[in-house]
DNA sequence: CAATATTAAGACAATATACTCTTATATCAT
DNA sequence: ATGATATAAGAGTATATTGTCTTAATATTG
């Protein structure tokens, strides 16, 4: 559905939402904390900086924090600045020609699904994903 | 979102559905309309025999055919047939814990998007999918 | 029976995704 | 200044997915 490196980079933002009271978080302490891999998480971390949705810093107490607050980060935004979301795009069928003027014959139903998924998707945001469960 | 696979698999069964008046269906004539790799489909198409949705004849004339009605395949039963589908179980941030007993901070809102796609691929049958575009 | 056409099955290869490690660079604390 | 701690970046490895090829088995046709 989403790939792991996804999942991995949600789990971690939502992570640094909910710790970076006292400043920055670092790798090692989201790694430990969530199960992910310190390297993996290394290179996930790096590229949400690049997307300018992390701010970094180096050094000790280093590591990274959210740029904006997790109330105006979607968890849209951060699947997209990850790869392209494959499930918001493309043609169910794998047909390259597929598009609203020349349809599948499952283009609707499955246009109907992908809207949900971007409704729901791009007004959920890191904030309300703290709070819960 | 579904591996190709899978839509391979789908795009086989919608042209045999759709090309099987005259008896069986090669696989060679499938490849060479639909565009899927010769090999590789011939593996999914034996799959699919073997899950029961198509009977095989070799020889001269040979290939398959549907075993039921394209009105009594779902676009859920042939996916199905491949591989677990993905999106329809499991949870969106692939916390192995998991369940509606012990929910993640996305899971309801990722339940009613399955249940959306679980109704469309469940009602949708093959034999809607030869008629339109 | 022999030649041809087709599926069956599994070995093999290529590509994509996921994961690991190493080296470089910046910052802090002493 | 020096050593410890952290990110930055890229090379390298492992696994899963996708795609290709080869050989065997089975049926039809002449």
């Amino acid at each position: 559905m989403i790939s792991k490196t996804c999942q991995y980079a949600l789990r971690a933002v939502i992570y640094i939402a909910s710790n970076q009271e006292e400043g920055f978080v670092s790798t090692k302490q989201i790694s430990k904390d969530t199960g992910i891999s310190y390297f993996f998480l290394g290179k996930i971390l790096n590229k949400l900086t690049h997307e300018g949705y992390l701010e970094s810093y180096k050094g000790p107490n280093g590591g990274v924090r959210l740029l904006k607050p997790a109330e105006d980060i979607s968890v849209l935004d951060i699947l997209s600045a990850i790869e392209n979301v494959k499930c918001l795009e493309g043609c169910f069928l794998g047909l390259p020609n597929c598009s609203d003027k020349n349809k599948c014959s499952i283009h609707d139903s499955w246009k109907d699904i992908k809207l949900s998924i971007y409704k729901m998707l791009s007004e959920k945001t890191i904030h309300e994903l703290t709070k819960e469960t």
